[in-house]
DNA sequence: TTGTGTGGTTGCATTATTAAACCAGATACC
DNA sequence: GGTATCTGGTTTAATAATGCAACCACACAA
């Protein structure tokens, strides 16, 4: 069986997170979701991808939480897709791809959008990742620590 | 020709994103060099990955400008992969990621670490988006606004 | 100088992605 | 009511990517 790896077993929660939405159009049809894009002809037309794929891309979201299927808003009999709680979860990391090609991709002049907020149409601040009390930490202040055990877990009795 | 579709040209700042380190293994390459890892071996030993994959993948993100070769550490005339700039920029995503897994994963007891402020042990924050005038901002208090036309365009004489 | 570790490349089998054709049920049109 | 069209897929067949194992050149160690 020469499959393609799965992630899902692995320890680190990065990898965790891949196994859930790392491939190739998961990640933008949460994006265009986030956006409002509720129809499985929307998604396929803003993203120009098979049609099959989609399908399977979907049923994949769904069955993994991330998108549940509601009834259509118009009143139809189809359905439509729309973000989870867990789905909206992934909200961040959306932002965080959006200011890294923003900071770093190399013709940033062909990015169409910026990100601002609704109030008073100023753009965001840049994520920053804090510590307890209150400094910004760049990836050199952190460091990883084993996970304290849970203490929920109930012993079986022998 | 029936080529894996090429996020390059979009305009997304997130698919531009993903154009650059969006595949299924990338990501966990950045992820390890950003935990100290720098030699072809230990890239393969720690994540599994077929050699051929692995030397793919690096040359790829060294031509992007996300890992540069380095002469070996230890003085022997191997090579190492370090994370440019561009590279380390690209911690906030993986915190995200990492953020994500913690809140949503339903397993949460199979991650084995946490981040913490190296000074201190202590877990760090949530990443958090937050309004130039201070205030947390969700998804909703969001918008896109187009990119306004940059002023450094000097026009060619005709 | 012989042996071993590193850092790959090559070849082949398997899996995933793609485009295009097809199709059933819902809706719109007359 | 009957026909045409739209929606949301599935199926099929070709192409590309992935995975595994074998191989190989060079560095290094004894």
């Amino acid at each position: 069986m020469v499959k393609r790896t799965s992630l899902a077993g692995d320890a680190c929660p990065i990898a965790r997170a891949l196994d859930v939405f790392g491939d190739w159009w998961s990640l933008l049809i949460i994006r265009d979701a986030s956006l409002g894009r509720r129809r499985f002809s929307e998604f396929q037309a803003s993203l120009g991808l098979a049609k099959n794929i989609l399908a399977t891309r979907l049923r994949a979201l769904v069955e993994r939480g991330i998108l549940k299927t509601v009834p259509a808003s118009d009143g139809s009999a189809y359905q439509e897709y729309v973000l989870t709680p867990k789905g909206r979860g992934i909200f961040p990391i959306l932002v965080a791809l959006r200011q890294w090609s923003e900071e770093f991709d190399e013709h940033p002049d062909e990015i169409a959008t910026i990100l601002v907020d609704r109030e008073n149409g100023k753009p965001v601040k840049k994520l920053a990742l804090y510590s307890r009390d209150g400094r910004v930490l760049h990836a050199a202040d952190t460091a990883l620590k084993p996970r304290p055990a849970t203490k929920r877990a109930r012993r079986v009795v022998p």
